[in-house]
DNA sequence: CAGTGGTCTAGACCACTGG
DNA sequence: CAGTGGTCTAGACCACTGC
């Protein structure tokens, strides 16, 4: 039917695991998933970048020389995990944090009345900006070595003139070599949004802890609550491809007038 | 092959959608979505009860006169809504909070240090257990009216003999006819396990709402901490099928060492 | 070994998008 | 209208479970 392209990257199916070692571990690995990570792979290169469309399930099926039900159900994971968006009659995309409606995919704070749309858009202010060494809190979680090299950001959030979200955001300083406050505070989007266009780092997945804190001095000067009154204290840990671990971000919110929404199943 | 079983219960294949009045929605939905309605159907009706299994895909298939492909990707779905789950090899089961590897299944706080496991099982304290009228505050949540009957359920989760969990539980008074504070007392497991086994309420889904408060007097006594002390409050809706909301719930949670988890993607 | 869920294929047709 | 994703089928075979 379609001619075959790309004749070097087309799986082998393997249903003997490896039996190198002690492994007592099957590994039997379907064809959509040995598909899956062959996809995920030029996501990772940035073959298809953010926003631009993947070849169509047909293209893929030829290329890897397997049916297209196995492509199809090879994005349906990709697509399960937020990594590419469907469109029928179109294509499938590469996920972006850059689209409007997806914008603050990671935020969980929703006004207590009202919508997040019927809110406006968050003001931003940029407090602090500089590069410094990693102690071990910080360079844990990024899986780097105390003493690493990391920006490190603080910024508050406004919603309709109320700050509400003070951040501290650490970075580690090589894949992010050239991010200035300057950039930070002309850009208009999604902070996620410029990693991708500027750095080329995609962030996938990120994992929260959660905890009730008193404001210390500093915390409630810039948010406007007295000292000690209570804050969610969120620390999130966000992931590019592959679990790397790439940004480490404490935040502190007011819930007075938001919270923190969850779904749970 | 298999021969037809429950001539009555097939779908009817509609790609027209309904025309009456000014339905601008074409309100297309595929074979598998409707056979996906008729096992949640079952499901509800208690056809077949948590933790047994249901018929095969094959068996199904026969049922609904549709082919396993259609059955499979049918079931795809609730396994991923957690209201089935799968083991190869011996069938479909209808899933149930009452398994010990999926106990406290809504439950996000985790210690600090070390994972659930290694904390042994929860200390449980019935403090209170009470019918009363509902105020508006517990309604409509609910979706009651004011002044319907609920029980009240207060009660205070300990780890490892720090109390950690502070929750008042508010139920709808019908579907919970017959509750009493002995008998919480007494069922060793988990409460929503209790739900399904005596009161048939399967919670499928839930909501929560967190905040950043200060203990009150009454919270901190029960807690042992300072009063003022920052704590979680979690705020969640239960719901049961057809996202009928079966329990309220307003929970306090110590924070020092123990944190709410949350996976984002 | 039979029965279950899980994978894979090939092909037909449908719904949706855009030129 | 052609091209995309979405649905549905029928049949083959594989992996896992328990008897």
């Amino acid at each position: 039917m379609a001619t075959i392209l790309s004749p070097l990257t087309h799986p082998v199916a393997l249903t003997a695991a490896s039996e190198a070692g002690a492994g007592v571990t099957p590994a039997f690995s379907p064809l959509y998933q040995q598909i899956k990570v062959l996809i995920l792979k030029s996501l990772q290169t940035g073959e298809w970048k953010p926003g631009e469309s993947i070849p169509s399930e047909m293209d893929l099926a030829a290329r890897f020389r397997v049916s297209q039900g196995t492509v199809r159900k090879a994005i349906d994971e990709l697509s399960a995990e937020n990594l590419v968006m469907r469109r029928q009659g179109k294509g499938t995309f590469v996920a972006t944090h850059a689209e409007h409606h997806v914008q603050y995919r990671f935020l969980r704070l929703m006004p207590d009345k009202g919508d997040t749309s019927s809110e406006g858009p968050a003001e931003r202010r940029i407090i602090d900006c500089k590069r410094q060494r990693a102690s071990a809190d910080i360079a844990r979680p990024l899986t780097l070595r105390p003493g690493d090299a990391v920006l490190q950001l603080r910024r508050v959030l406004a919603f309709q003139g109320a700050p509400t979200i003070l951040e501290d955001v650490w970075l580690p300083a090589g894949p992010f070599k050239g991010l200035t406050a300057e950039r930070l505070a002309t850009y208009h989007g999604p902070m996620y949004a410029l990693f991708e266009t500027e750095f080329g780092v995609r962030m996938v997945r990120a994992e929260e802890k959660i905890r009730a804190v008193a404001a210390d001095a500093a915390a409630a000067e810039l948010l406007e609550v007295p000292v000690g009154e209570p804050l969610l204290s969120v620390e999130r840990t966000a992931f590019t491809y592959n679990d790397l671990p790439m940004e480490l971000r404490r935040g502190l919110y007011r819930t007075d007038t938001h919270h923190y929404k969850n779904e749970l199943s």
